[in-house]
Formats: C-alpha cells, structure tokens, sequence
DNA sequence: ACACTTCTATAGTGACCGATATGAAACAAC
DNA sequence: GTTGTTTCATATCGGTCACTATAGAAGTGT
C-alpha cells in the first residue's frame, strides 16, 4: 500500500506490489482478483482509518472545529515519518490513462463525499446559530477541500508540517463568524 | 500537448503523441532527443503563455490583486471548453515512477519559483503598507498555492467554473488588510 | 500410509512501453 | 543526370506491463 500512497495507482507495477508485500503475483490474483481491486482494498482502509475524515467532521463541535480539525489532521498525515508525503486519496489518481478512468471516478467519489458531510455540518450551523447564516457552505468546504488537495502536492513537493499548519492557520483566517 | 495535460507525464504514451501531433516517432526523436524533454518543452511553453503567473503577479498593484489573480486565472484556466480540466503544471506529475523522479522535481521547482515570487510580493507590500506589517508573508502565498492545485483537481473532479470562483472567493476571505 | 484438497512458486502469455536501425523518397549541387 | 545529403516512415529492438497456466509442495482426513 505505501507504494500505491508513494508513485500512485498506475506507476506502481504489479512487481514493486510482490516485492514490498513479500508474496507472488498468482496470491494477489487469488486474493485480491485485480490490481484494481487491490487498490480499492488499500484505499477504502486508508479513508476508514483510525484518523479518517468522517470521523473528525462528525465528532466536532462545530463546522469551524470541523474544519480546522481535518487541516490539522491533514498537516499532520501527510508528513508523518513513516509514510509517504502526501495523501493517497488526494494524489494517486490525479492522473492516469483512460484505462483507469474508473479508479479515478471512484476516488473523485470519495473525496466529494467528504466535501458534502462537511458542507451539511456547516449548513447544520448556519440554521442553529453556530455559523452566520448567510455563510456560503458549498464556498467553504469547497475552499477547505481545495486547501487539503494543495497541501497533499506541498508535502510531496518537501513542505515540512509547520508549513502545513501556517498554510491551514491562513485558511482558517477567512471563516465566518 | 493536449494528451500530456489531460492525462500526466507518465500515462501519456508515445502513441498518443504521435497520433495527437501527426508525425512518427523518429520525428520526435529527432525533433526533441526524448519524452521527458518533450514534455518540459511543452511545459515551459504553457507556464510562459499568454497569461501566465509570473505576469499575474508583477503587473497587479497589490499582493492582493496578484492573489486574486491568480485565483480568478486560475478558475478560468482550468474549465476551458478548448483545453483539458485543471492544470497542466499542477497535475501531471503529482505522482510518478522513481524513474520520472526528475521530471517531478523540475515541475515541483516551478511551482516554487512562483510562490516565492508571490510571497516576495506580499513581503514587500508589509513594507511598503499597502499590507499589514504582521502579515505572514510565507503563510499566504503558500495558502494560495494550495488552493490553486486543489482547484486544479476540484477541476478534474467535474467542478464548474462557478464554483472555482466560489472558492477562489472563500480563499479571499481571510487576506490581511 | 494414502488419496485429496489448498496453496504458492516458476515460468511464460500477448500487448505495449520508449527508443532506433534501416531503407526509401525528396531535394540540392554541379 | 548523377551524386551526396537530408527527411521521414516501416519495422523492430529489448524490456516491462498486468495477468495466468501449470506443476510441485504442504497440509488434512481417515
């Protein structure tokens, strides 16, 4: 799966899989069907992890806490020591050949799911009170989706998580209220 | 050129290219030397275009002006009717073989080159007043970079030109002064 | 001990990758 | 008209891709 997180779905080949993972090619068949479907598996346990993007938007508070938390967490994720910089949801499939354009569906799936949970929190707060109600809740989980996406490159490109927090402390300079 | 937008550096084939510009491989071969100087050929004609950052940047009064800018370019560069979604410098490499490793870390160079140049803006202005003396300099461009590349994939993903400016407008919220 | 199932490794499938050697056609010089 | 040079396409290079057919090893039940 780090090989997957590191070059992406299409430029990791079957043997970087059966040499990180330490079996054969005919055992990931067996298992897993495809390459397709093992990058399903890889992925659908990384966006249900114990730090998953769900997780943090629902347990907060409030959309604003909503929102920082996942920068933070994405500051933290995408440079973590013993992982790949970046994030495999964010940059594995940003491109590819038209033969993996269903990979990339599937992925761009994901992520709009994460921007609607957040758009509804936000939504949520602008009827109770917690947010100003003329706050534009697709602008703003739009604008915290894109920050995350970004941050996923400048961690690749070598940002350190300092530079990460800077970066989401400035996003969070714009919110309402 | 098209083909190297729409689908990255690595996934884009020497088929594709020969079929997309008309002529045979030995052509290309004998034209450019290789794929990868191809490739930062077309790159550099892209990033010195018609409207490009470098010009965004040093003709706007302001840092403020350079940043919305750029957001605004952006929202309409990356939902052309003519051109692929998103951006050529901001996702054809986002991830890759080791072997294309140099090719990553001469796109990710660019990208710095035009935030430093951002940042350096901003910099000047908390000298010169026009912005406020406390601003974090590095922080703002960096926040503006990263919502530039994840408009670039909010692109890809399907989002409308609209909704580009949206968030390019969310992104605005927070800027000093 | 023996038949049977399960698992995995070796070896190889056709297809496509980036990059070229080779030969034919077009053109310039004289 | 002949020669030398340049231009470009056909055909092919070795290598790697995702994927699998085949066969042997390991384990199970009796």
């Amino acid at each position: 799966m780090l090989s997957f997180w590191r070059h992406g779905y299409e430029a990791t080949s079957l043997s970087d899989l059966t040499s990180a993972m330490g079996i054969t090619a005919p055992s990931i068949y067996g298992a897993f069907g495809d390459k397709k479907t093992l990058f399903l598996e890889a992925v659908q346990l990384y966006v249900s992890g114990p730090v998953n993007a769900e997780t943090i938007i629902d347990s907060a508070p409030t959309s604003r806490h909503a929102a920082a938390g996942l920068l933070e967490a994405s500051a933290v994720g995408f440079t973590g020591r013993d992982t790949p910089r970046g994030c495999l949801l964010a940059s594995s499939t940003i491109s590819c050949s038209a033969a993996a354009a269903d990979v990339q569906a599937e992925l761009a799936s994901i992520r709009r799911k994460i921007e609607t949970r957040l758009k509804e929190k936000i939504l949520r707060d602008t009827k109770t009170g917690a947010a100003p109600p003329e706050a534009n809740a697709g602008a703003l989980a739009g604008h915290i989706m894109a920050v995350i996406q970004g941050m996923s490159t400048l961690a690749r490109d070598g940002a350190s998580r300092e530079k990460l927090r800077q970066i989401a402390a400035a996003a969070m300079l714009g919110w309402p209220a």
